[in-house]
Order: structure tokens, then sequence, then C-alpha cells
RNA sequence: GGCCCUAUAGUGCAGCGGUUAACACACAUCCCUUUCACGGAUGAGGCAGGAGUUCGAUUCUCCUUGGGGCUGCCA
């Protein structure tokens, strides 16, 4: 049989970290199987559907590299792929679960239920429906009907025995049947609860591998009940763990790690890294490696490799593989991937002429070791661009030392001397002040650095002299001498 | 509270009865060097605790403790 995972958000805001390593296992695990990766929007809650969100997570799949087979954009033969656009299937399902008195008219009011469960919270009962319409009679029902004439349905789960699956990372897991309630399968809009559609959908679209978020394991006898019902045959379970945040809690808004996908995409993140990324945090593919191509994670996938402990999102090697990634970039690529953000800092202008292109160009060549995000660029080259409006406070002391002056004048003189600007003639230029002086190369180097850049860190110095350019290296060391006479 | 999942360095993970407990990130020191990075070398740091099973447990079982999830007419 095929393989087919799905993918199937709940469109209900932007989406986060979590979402998308699901859907990375799911997509790694189909490609991996040669199979089918399905994306389907579970739009069954109208009270907190979110406009973007859908769009969003598409872009953010697309953006990973992960296409869809079937699905919003895609097509397929098991549409529509929206629930919102199945209403009737589930209405059919649940009908046939009527008829055959797996499932009931519940006509309690939510205050009757919000009331139930606070008498069982102060009596530290277990919460849970006490199942007052599971056994009404026609009458009683036609009664009721008068009073609420828009029941919810709720399933009857069994009440004796256990529950159990074979769990594809957990192995065996079961649960005690008379703990579980009975819940809703239609709302009291018409519109189906999660557990429903995403049973009658899995089914119905063909899913063999169901992978989903660990916060669904104990929801699953309540699935496995409905197949039971249905007389369907289950998917294979596959719970992998959650990631939790810095302070291992669920990632949520409130977490100090960015949850927002999005976030990554803006801030300039690579793909494959981010890929990369999410694809080993709960998944190893057993070897002493970190670096895995999308191609290499789909042939080494496998639902063995997943761990079942949770994964705290770790910051730190998501910028370490991001910095790995960049410097396997070519210069022209960098040069292309920090342009959008070079012009959205006004460091390069919209339509860039062939010289400013060729500028960045070696201005990326510089930055690719040091650049982590792609968002850092600006703040990485402004100085290629404009003249420092400040110095870095911890290198105003190049500026003070008593050789300052001197240094300064000689290395005016000298490199206004340069006629040719190579990165040779810049090199002796500068050093020929440090012996002229007899001083270290270093006392010259740091505080031109500091006039140049007005930083203490960067690339080579002569690099960045050479690329500048004389007139601008000129002023700059001009300015430098300003600000160090006012300072006294 | 109840139920379920889970436990190897700070973090991610390897291990699948016998290992000097591997690797990566982070950290420290050193080298390279004009700084910062990159690169290279070295180092510190771990099997939560307790019972079993076994000739032998990180590995199997149980308990304790810790962490997480679920407990909605949300997904």
């Amino acid at each position: 049989m095929k393989t087919r995972t799905r993918f199937a958000p709940s469109p209900t805001g932007s989406p986060h970290i979590g979402n998308i390593r699901t859907a990375v296992f799911d997509y790694l695990f189909a490609r991996h199987s040669g199979g089918d990766f399905i994306l389907r929007v579970e739009d069954t809650d109208r009270t907190r559907y979110v406009e973007s969100s859908l769009s969003d997570m598409m872009k953010g799949l697309r953006w990973m590299g992960m296409d869809w087979d079937e699905g919003p954009g895609a097509g397929g033969d098991c549409g529509p792929y929206f629930q919102s656009e199945r209403l009737d299937l589930y209405h059919k399902y649940a009908k046939q679960l009527l008829e055959e008195g797996r499932a009931y008219y519940c006509f309690c009011t939510k205050e009757r239920l919000e009331d139930l469960r606070a008498k069982q919270a102060a009596a530290k009962l277990p919460p849970g429906y006490d199942r007052a319409c599971r056994d009404l009679t026609p009458e009683e029902q036609e009664e009721k009907r008068r009073e609420n004439p828009s029941p919810v349905i709720r399933f009857k789960m069994k009440r004796e025995g256990e529950t159990s699956f074979t769990d594809a990372v957990r192995g065996e897991v079961s649960f005690r049947n008379e703990l579980e309630d009975d819940f809703i399968i239609i709302k009291a809009d018409g519109f189906p609860t999660y557990h429903f559609a995403n049973v009658v959908d899995d089914h119905l679209m063909g899913i063999t591998h169901v992978i989903r978020g660990e916060e669904w394991i104990s929801s699953a006898p309540k699935h496995l009940q409905l197949y039971e019902a249905f007389g369907w045959t289950p998917p294979v379970w596959v719970h992998p763990p959650l990631i939790l945040d810095e302070r291992g809690k669920k990632l949520s808004k409130r977490s100090d790690t960015a949850t927002a996908f999005m976030s990554y995409i803006e801030e300039g993140y690579l793909p494959e890294a981010m890929l990369n990324f999410m694809a080993t945090m709960g998944w190893s593919s057993g070897e002493d490696r970190k670096l895995f191509s999308k191609e290499e994670l789909i042939e080494k996938f496998t639902l063995e490799g997943i761990a079942n402990h949770p994964a705290i999102f770790d910051l730190m090697k998501l910028r370490d593989l991001n910095g790995e990634y960049i410097r396997m970039k070519t210069d022209e690529e960098l040069k292309e991937l920090i342009k959008p953000y070079m012009q959205a800092a006004g460091l390069v202008p919209g339509g860039p002429s062939e010289e400013d292109e060729e500028y960045l160009l070696q201005v990326a060549a510089l930055i690719k070791d040091r650049i982590v995000t792609l968002s850092e660029a600006p703040a990485l080259t402004g100085f290629f661009y404009r003249d420092p409006d400040e110095y870095e406070p911890k290198g105003v002391k190049h500026f003070q030392k008593e050789e300052f002056p001197a240094v300064a004048e000689l290395l005016l003189e000298r490199l206004g001397s340069v006629e040719d600007w190579t990165l040779e003639n810049v090199e002796s230029a500068v050093r020929s002040v440090a012996e002229t002086l007899e001083l270290k190369p270093a006392q010259v180097i740091h505080p031109a650095r500091m006039a140049v850049t007005g930083r203490t860190w960067g690339p080579g110095l002569f690099e960045i002299l050479h690329l500048v350019g004389k007139t601008a290296v000129l002023r700059r060391i001009k300015a430098a001498m300003c600000f160090k006479a006012e300072q006294i």
C-alpha cells in the first residue's frame, strides 16, 4: 500500500515551530517511502479562524521546499481539502453512528456542563460528561429538543475494558475505557469536532500514517474507537515528542523563543538550515553528523529514528547551522540573499547599478564568515556605505593613545599618496606608517580600523580600506582626528 | 487531582547487557591572526535516585523523584 501522510493544520494563527516540525516529519516520511504528502485544512473552529494563517502555512512549507501532492493549490482526488467544505460527509457518518446506536444527541447546555465541571472540581472528582443524555427515550428527546433545538452529537465510548494501540515511537500504549468521556462529534453549529472530522478524513483520504504531536496521544482512544465503530482499519500512529521552549514548556506565544515560524524567514534564516534543524530535533539518523541536505534527510528518515522524549528549542544551534549554510554559499549567492535586506536598510538602491552590484558582491565576500542571519547584513556592512556616525565606546581608547595624532597624520600622508589603490599598496602604506614610527603594526591598524569603521571588529583592515576607497578613508581619518580633538 | 508520555553533560543526540559512554552546539584554554569571525588543537562537563533480573546494567523490570502532555461544543 502506498504510504500517505498528511499535515493538517488548523488555520487559527500563524504557524509556529511545532506545527512546521510535524509537517517536516510528515513530509520526510512520505518522500522517504515514495508516498504522498497531503495538506488538509482543519477549519472547523469558526470562532478562531485567522485569515492569514493558511497562506503563511503554505508559504512556510514552500519556503522549506516541502511540496504537497494533494491539498489547496495542488488538487487531488480526495477533496475538498478544507473541512469546512466537507460538512455533508461528517453529517452522513454521524447519522450512521446515530442509527447504529453508537452516538446520541446531547441537549445539555453549556451552562449545565460548566456547572457540572465546577461541582466535579469542588468534589475533587475527575471532570467529564455525566452521560445524562446517553440513554434518553425518543419521547424524552423530543421534549428536550423543544428547549434546545440544536443539540450536539456525542459518541458513545465503551464503558469497560481498555483501548490500546501500538505507537510507532512509543510502542504499546493503553487507556482504561471507563476514564474516557463521551466526546462531542458534531457541535451545535453543525461543525464537526477535530476528533470526528480528523478520523473521517484520514480514512476517506487513505492516510496510512498519522504523524502528529505528542499532545494528541491521549485522544488516540477516541479516534481508535471511532475507527472501530465504523469498521475501518486504523492508520499507523506516530506521536513524535513535542518541542519545548527554553523554559521546558510547550511552545507558546508566551515563550521567549520566537515561536512564529514566519519570523525566522524574516530574520534571514536559510530554508536548508531550518529544515536541517527541524528534522534533527527529535529525530536522529544515528550518525555523528550535523549537516543533512533535504535529499539526505529524505533518504535517511525513518520512524525508528524518532526520539520519544521532548526536545528544547536551541536557538544557538540553529544559528550555528545557519552560519554553516551561509558559508556554503558562493559570494554571488550570498550577495543576492542579502540584497533585499540591504535595500530595506537603504544601503543599496532599489535598482542597483552594475557598480552597486559589484560593490555588494565584494562586501558579501568579506562578511561571509561573520554573518549568521541575513538580516544582520546591514549592521555588519554599514561602514562600507556610510561614514561612522559614532564610535564604539570600548574602541575610543585607540584615539586616546599618545601616538594617535602622529599615527593619524602619517596615515593621511602615506595613504594620501597611494596612486594605485590596490590591496597591496594600501597594506604597504599602512605598514610603512608603523615602521616609520617604530610601532607594531597593530598599533596602527587598530586606530585605523576605529577611524574608518567606528568598530573594534570586522573584516581585515586592508580589505576594508581597499573597498571603502581612498576618498572616504582619508575623510574618515580626518573625522577621527577632529573627534579626538573635541574630546580634549 | 486523574490519566498518558518521558528521563544519557547546559542543549541536541549516539548507545539498543560487557564501550576509555561517541558526536554536535554552547563554554574554557591555546594556535592561526591587525580585531571579530572562520579554521585547527586541547579541556571541563553526563547515564536523576532506589530496588530487583543478570556473571555483568546507561541499556531489561518495578518504585520514587523530576519534566512534559491531556483532562473544552479548541485544535
